[in-house]
Order: structure tokens, then C-alpha cells, then sequence
DNA sequence: TCAAAATATGCAAACGCTTACAATGTTAAC
DNA sequence: GTTAACATTGTAAGCGTTTGCATATTTTGA
């Protein structure tokens, strides 16, 4: 049923009438190799259909040419476009990509890493929100490279590239408190993830700061990373007569206008909504929705440039990227928004 | 830098004092092993940290439990969708997923198929709208089976899994011919693809011929797979004085709506819409866009399970499945919009 | 108690390639 | 014509497993 087994390198070298090695010299673009006999073997490695078996060369050499990505989910805007951007650089340098999916699942991230180290990926590129302390002890047990794409720990201790998330947030309250809003409500994930407690909800306070205006906790909500936590959580920030919201997920920010909007408040006249990541959910809507705009697909090629260099044992001069981002004006906020830095 | 180098099997067998042999024989779960035996082999696993290497015991044993998924573009909700039904089950039956985006190019659709072929994966799941026919020799030569999700060619001569794209279409466009729409366009992608021609435009030619209506091929549009592209469209739409449009892409079909909406036309009392992929984007609009609901995670979850059978040298009894669609009716079109079959 | 049957284990040959190192062939300067 | 220096090619030892076959070792039945 099956079509013949594929030729290997001993049949293009016994074929030719050279050695082993010297078919291997010319299939990976060694040099040294005279002209006349390198066209020989070419010429038998195309009539013969031979196609070097990557996982032999993966044993012999100990490189794989794959390198791993685990992310929460492919289905999630956010990280589908990091996870292009990490794709189309993997390409460029001749790596193929092992995709896993953990959700978020600390015992499915430390699988996922196990099992990459296990197929001898050369490198790992990892996604999600937070570090739990035992995959961070997987991580770090593993004899390959791992860059973090859009989230960082607390301490740097793994290189990671990202936008300035306290700034992007500070930036974005500001232009709605100068929008006359009193009471804007936050709306992000676990205050036990780094990213959120040190970050976006330290943006949120420094702006406040900043404009005069005292913290309230009440206006600070979690939320899971979905269209329906959106609609539920926008329940709960209307009861704390929140004039105004930003969001750190797209979906969520929908979920949160789109309630708004059944309930028949007004947006942006009577509730104005900024989100974090852009996506194109935030455009096809009416209004389309104001975000922060995170050069999503640079922050997964610059990743995964970053991982080739690791990979290569070349030294990085620097480990903490930060990426710039800017914000977008949109529908889900009054014409007049003012975006200070 | 680096941890210490793993322990090999090798070292474990010694450590116990058994062979090689023996050791593989735990860890592939052999039975023929002594109870005892196999308990101090575990615990000198457990004691070195043995990993086995599955490069190795892929040269070894020809099987690398890695599948290749090859598909347009992980940012598109509809093949994400479908590649996270394919990761979950491919996962069950502990196999890693291979990704690699092509953007339909049938040059890269050849490279990806042929660099799976050299990861030696043992299977592939193929995306897509169509196989060129470069594409499918490639397919033939490769040894691995491959299944295709979500399209087909016009012979069935590959393993797929679908919907009943012509009930589909004929239902959607017979529901809007008895809402009371003379003219109906259709937009769907190039005709020169299988899926298009011989399925979608054909159950719309059924539906208009059912309902007594002349097929115009006026009505019939092609377009780009994203959101932009709907905008333009929707411009041609217009100009042929359609008055409602069923779509084979949401995003499509967004584009369509929001053009209406930004003309002052009203959705649905002026136009109705119905898409074909009831991803997030039919849902988190307002009004939100009726649908037909393909089973999109199920068609990705019975593909891989289809490939893991054909991997296992199982035989098929059904190469051809169909998985059953129903139609979500929401904002787009009006209430009293009646579906039958 | 013993041979035969059934179980456990070991041996060693693959698997298809890379890569030091050794060997041979060529070239060029004198 | 030599020989040193360089270019080209070959040898063979891995890389870490799996697995068919041979060799113990244990169990079973009479």
C-alpha cells in the first residue's frame, strides 16, 4: 500500500560511489567538497528521491531543527497571533514548531515542558499569564532555551519580550480620567499573577495618582479571558457606578460593551471602554472598541529571533525586551479622548 | 551553563544491573517483566530522572508519536478552531502536534507536506480550501496517512471529514427566499475550488431552484477570506441590489454588515445576513449574525481520530464523514425566519 | 522429581545520520 | 623534481533506543 521506502544516504553514496560522508558533506552544504563530485551526488539524490530522515540527523547531531510553543490556547486571538508571528521567524530560520495547548493549567504546562524536553526540542517558547513555581522548576531543569512571549515573571529571571504594560495601562486611565470619568474600573485577571498585580493594577494606581484621585478597590475587578466573563463582570461593575472600564482582555471588553448596550447604556456617551490587545475583535464592532495596541505578531517573531540567538549560544545583550505599543482610538470612547504620555 | 546531561537508558540498566533491554521493556510497559524486577527499574528511573529520548526510539522504532497539522492560518477563528479539537484528541492519544501555516499557498502547502514527510511524522491532518494538484502528488508520495478537515476534493480521494456544505447552504437560502428576498447573493470563496463550485454555489442552485427562483449569476461573489475583504464586497453586494447575503466567512460577513450598518442601511429589517462559520465574531456583535453552527472542534477532534485509526493500520469503514450542522438563529435576520430542511 | 512449557532476561544488530580523525590526492613554490 | 600546505574523501565510532532471537530461569503437570 505504501510507497517505497524512501532511499538513505547509504543508497546516494554507494549509488555515486563515495563514501557516507561525503553525500552527508554535500546535503549539509559543507564546502569542502570538489565541484565535479558534489554535482554527482546531487544528481543521485534527486534521481533517487532521497530526503535526509530529520530524526536520524536529530540523534546524531543532537539538534532537532523543532522548537516548542506552549500556549493557554490557539483559539484565543491574543496568543494565535504571538503564535504567528513565532511561526513565520521559526520558518525563516528552519525550525518547526511543536504546538501544545495547557490552558492556563499549571500540571498541563509542566507536561508540555516534559514532554518537549523529552522530544529534544532545541528551544522553547512559552506563553500564559503567569509562572507557576513548579513549571519554573521544569523550566529551569530543561537542557533548552525558553523565552517568555507576552507575560513576564516578577523577578526577570527568564528572558521575555513585552509591551510596557504599567505605562500602556497609566497612559490609557489617564486619557479617561481626563475624560472626566471619576470612577474608571479596572478589569483584569488573578492579582496573584505578576503581570497583573505589578503591572497593569500599578499602571491603574500610578495614573490615578498622578490625576489626584484615590484608589478604590472596589473598582478593581478579576475576570476569566472570555466573551461571557465580560458580560458577567460588567454586572458588577455597573453596580459600583463605574463610568468607564479598561479591560485587559478584547473578549472581555466586549462582553462588558455588549451589556452596556442590551442594557440600554449608551457607549461611549454614557460608558466609555478601552481593552488591552487589539485584536480584531475590537474592530468589527459598532462601535469598534478603543485599545491599547500591542504589536502582537513583533512581540512572537522578536520571541522567537531572541530563541534562534539562545539556540545559536550567542549572547543577548539584552534579555528583557520591551516592545513599543501605542493606543488606538476608537468608538468606545469620546472624541476628544486625549492620549498623554 | 546547562543542567547535567540526561541519564540514558543505559545508565539505568547498569545501575540496576539489568540490560538495556529490560529497562525498555518497563518503560514500553512490556508485561513480560518480573514484578520485582520492574520495581527496582522504576525506582532507579525515578532516582536518575529518566527521561527517554524520543529521537532515539524514533530512529529505533520508526514511529515518532508526532502528527503534522497543516493549515491556512492559526489567526483565522475558524482553522484555530478546528486545530484545537485536533491538539486535544491528538494529546488523548498522546501524540504532539506539528503546526505550520501555509496562507493557502499551495508552494508552501508542497514544502510543509514534504518537511512533515522528513520530520518522519506519523501522520498528517490537512487544512485548507482546496489541493492543488502539486500538492496532492506530493500528499500521494508521502508515507503517512493524511486526513483532511474541514474541505475536500471533488473525488474523495482523500479521508475527510465535513458538513453537508450543500444542505447547509441550500437550507440557510431557502429560509431567506421564504423571508421574502427575491435576490440573495451568495459569497463565497474562488470557484475554482471544489468546495465552492460543486458544494456551496450547488446548494444555493438547489435552494433557488426549489423556490422557483432564476439562478443570476449576478449574484454570486468571490471574495478574500477576512474582514476587509467583506467591506468590499458588500459594495459590489449593494450595487447588485441584494437584499440579503449568505456568506462562508464570518469575518466576510462582518465586513458586509458593518458596511450596511455604516450606510444607514438596517440589519436586519433592510438586509439580512446569514454566515457559515458561527465562530466568536457571529456572537459578540450587535446584532449578532445568524449562522449556520458547523461542529468546527468536532470536525478537527474526528479528523485526528480518524488519522490515529489509518496510523494504526485500522481500516476505515466510512473514509467520507459527515458530522450534522444546524442553523443559529440570531440578530441578522429577522424572527420569523423559518428554517426547514 | 523432571521434562516440557511458560516466563524473564540478555545479546547484539539495526535505525540513518554526523563528525572527529586519518588517509589520500593536488597544487604551488622553489 | 620535491615537499610542504592545502583540498578532498574515507573510516568508523557514536547518538539512545527498539526488537528478534537466544539463553536462562521459573512454573507446571504428572
Amino acid at each position: 500500500m505504501k510507497k517505497k521506502q524512501s532511499a538513505t544516504i547509504y543508497d546516494v553514496a554507494s549509488r555515486v560511489g563515495v563514501s557516507l560522508a561525503t553525500v552527508s558533506r554535500v546535503v549539509n552544504g559543507n564546502t569542502n567538497v570538489r565541484e565535479s563530485t558534489k554535482r554527482k551526488v546531487l544528481a543521485a539524490i534527486d534521481e533517487l528521491g532521497y530526503h535526509p530522515n530529520a530524526v536520524a540527523r536529530g540523534l546524531a547531531s543532537k539538534k532537532t531543527t523543532t522548537i516548542g510553543v506552549v500556549m493557554p490556547d490557539v483559539t484565543d486571538m491574543y496568543y494565535s497571533e504571538l503564535a504567528r508571528g513565532i511561526d513565520d521567524v521559526a520558518n525563516m530560520y528552519h525550525y518547526d514548531v511543536l504546538l501544545t495547548n495547557t490552558d492556563e493549567d499549571p500540571v498541563r504546562e509542566t507536561m508540555a515542558v516534559n514532554n518537549l524536553a523529552t522530544k529534544q526540542v532545541d528551544g522553547i517558547i512559552f506563553m500564559g499569564n503567569e509562572l507557576d513555581r513548579e513549571v519554573l522548576n521544569t523550566i529551569a531543569s530543561v537542557d533548552a532555551p525558553v523565552v517568555l512571549a507576552g507575560f513576564l515573571t516578577s523577578d526577570g529571571s527568564l528572558p521575555s519580550v513585552n509591551i510596557d504594560y504599567v505605562a500602556a495601562i497609566r497612559e490609557s486611565t489617564k486619557a479617561l480620567i481626563r475624560n472626566g470619568h471619576q470612577r474608571v474600573a479596572l478589569v483584569i485577571g488573578p492579582l496573584t499573577h505578576a503581570i497583573n498585580k505589578q503591572y497593569r493594577l500599578k499602571g491603574y494606581q500610578d495614573a490615578l495618582e498622578e490625576m489626584g484621585i484615590d484608589y478604590d478597590e472596589s473598582l478593581v475587578f478579576t475576570s476569566h479571558q472570555d466573551y461571557a466573563a465580560g458580560m458577567q463582570v460588567a454586572e458588577r461593575v455597573t453596580a459600583a457606578k463605574a463610568t468607564a472600564a479598561i479591560t485587559y482582555d478584547d473578549e472581555v471588553a466586549l462582553g462588558i460593551m455588549n451589556y452596556m448596550i442590551d442594557k440600554g447604556v449608551k457607549v461611549p456617551d454614557d460608558f466609555e471602554v478601552v481593552t488591552s490587545n487589539n485584536t480584531k475583535f475590537a474592530i468589527v464592532t459598532r462601535p469598534a472598541v478603543t485599545s491599547i495596541s500591542q504589536p502582537k505578531y513583533d512581540i512572537g517573531a522578536v520571541a522567537m529571533r531572541m530563541l534562534t540567538k539562545l539556540m545559536n549560544n550567542e549572547i543577548l545583550e539584552d534579555t528583557q525586551i520591551t516592545l513599543p505599543h501605542t493606543i488606538e482610538r476608537r468608538g468606545t470612547t469620546k472624541n476628544d479622548l486625549e492620549i498623554k504620555m
